[in-house]
DNA sequence: AATTTCACCGATAGTACTATCGGTGAAATT
DNA sequence: AATTTCACCGATAGTACTATCGGTGAAATT
């Protein structure tokens, strides 16, 4: 309300960042579609022109936009993986995996909102962005998952690896646009469904990965202090007429 | 190459149909924002002002296209189910229902990767028809489940049945874009995976079920002629840790 | 105090697109 | 055979946007 004694490129900086925060908004609620300098420059309060004292264009915006975005996201990330880590017992640390990444996306939806549109459309500025932020979240999990014992050796188990961590975190992704959409009104029932879906998964990897390597012990290349690792798979490699029956070519 | 005796209203659907086709191609290549009518109607071999004689504009041959699109989609999943029905034994069959999708996504690839875009898209014309087609694909695989005998009695379980099914089919999209990406080769890797990931889901809901109706018997009201339905699940209610433990308000 | 810098402005040329309108010729109807 | 219909055409007015350019005044520098 007072004073406002600004020095020249902090009041400049202020305008950028207002930019970047117009442009977000816009993105969000109308699309990258809706997008323009006209918008973006009258929201932030400065003429259309004055866009281009800022950015080279629109793109160069929107490459910023990802890179803080990312970041961001990331930051996101990682810390849940280390509440995960922090969590009093196994259990609950389990399902935090899944928990807290649920909480982290509806915190800023607009952010997981934008880079689902840009993933597949070729249209996109942001499509690199999505795409390699998919990518990296994949990695991530698969990382992760490896780290819990279930080791991939071979080109196959790597494969699926993977696989169950993109089906993991585009099933994350979906339930948590569910639960901003009024669908899943509970965090914890999705939470408890992602760690169900992530169970059975790991299971088949178990089975099968024992099968092929029986004398191998997943637990010598771990994370370290990771003692119970995977409270579940009870009869584990007994799991009678799973898919692992099946020998491929 | 020899004679082309049509009537006027021959010719006229044909370059109609030809408009659909380009617009589509397009929508798949370029995107939404690649769209014009300049250019639909010079790939279809016309000019532009008679873009106008077929459609009213632009959003409404995207209409026409969600609804020819939304039928082929639902067609292939029809016939999906009907084949997974047809298929010899119960193993092979519960596989096929993930795998059949699969290979129906990969098929058209087009016409999903234009639904996962639109999805969350406010600026898309296709965003109704796309967040419906997502809403009958859920429902339609969670009353493939219910039919399978995990009845959903009260809201609770109503919800995780769906949840289920809404992850399950985020997953399937998923893979099914990265084996179109070339990351997953082999697409019966693929519907092992969401067969691992299906069942783990299901087991919690069996197990929890049976502890909230322990009297009940699923097979009641399920379709006719399932009798073995869902080979695994062996320990049933034993899985000793699961989140089931859980008793959230 | 004089000079320079620069964030911002309004005006505007250029681009891409939409949607209409009058015209044309062959198909369809009479 | 005469007339009508209509799928298509080219031209064009209108809209929305981008990106540049010269100008301005306050902050920063001298």
């Amino acid at each position: 309300m007072t004073g406002t004694p600004l020095t020249r490129s902090e009041a400049k900086d202020l305008t950028r960042r207002r930019l970047i925060r117009a442009a977000l908004a816009i993105l969000d609620e109308e699309g990258e579609a809706g997008l323009s300098t006209v918008k973006v420059a009258k929201a932030a309060g400065i003429a259309q022109s004055s866009f281009y004292v800022h950015f080279k264009d629109m793109q160069e915006l929107l490459r910023v936009l990802a890179d803080e975005g990312g970041e961001q996201l990331f930051a996101a990330m990682r810390e849940a993986r280390r509440k995960a880590r922090e969590a009093p017992d196994d259990l609950e640390r389990h399902r935090d995996t899944f928990r807290i990444p649920l909480v982290a996306i509806c915190r800023h939806p607009e952010l997981l909102r934008i880079q689902l549109r840009a993933r597949y459309d070729p249209s996109s500025s942001l499509r690199d962005f999505a795409v390699a932020t998919a990518a990296a979240h994949r990695d991530h999990h698969a990382a992760d998952l490896a780290a819990l014992g279930y080791t991939a050796d071979d080109e196959r188990d790597r494969r699926r690896l993977e696989m169950i961590a993109e089906g993991i975190n585009a099933a994350t992704n979906a339930l948590a646009m569910g639960h901003l959409e009024g669908r899943y009104p509970d965090l914890d029932e999705a939470a408890d469904i992602l760690t169900a879906l992530s169970r059975g998964a790991l299971r088949l990897l178990r089975s099968t990965s024992a099968k092929a390597a029986p004398t191998e012990r997943p637990q010598d290349e771990a994370a370290p202090g990771d003692g119970a690792q995977e409270a579940a798979a009870p009869g584990d490699g007994a799991a009678p007429g799973d898919g692992a029956a099946r020998g491929g070519p």
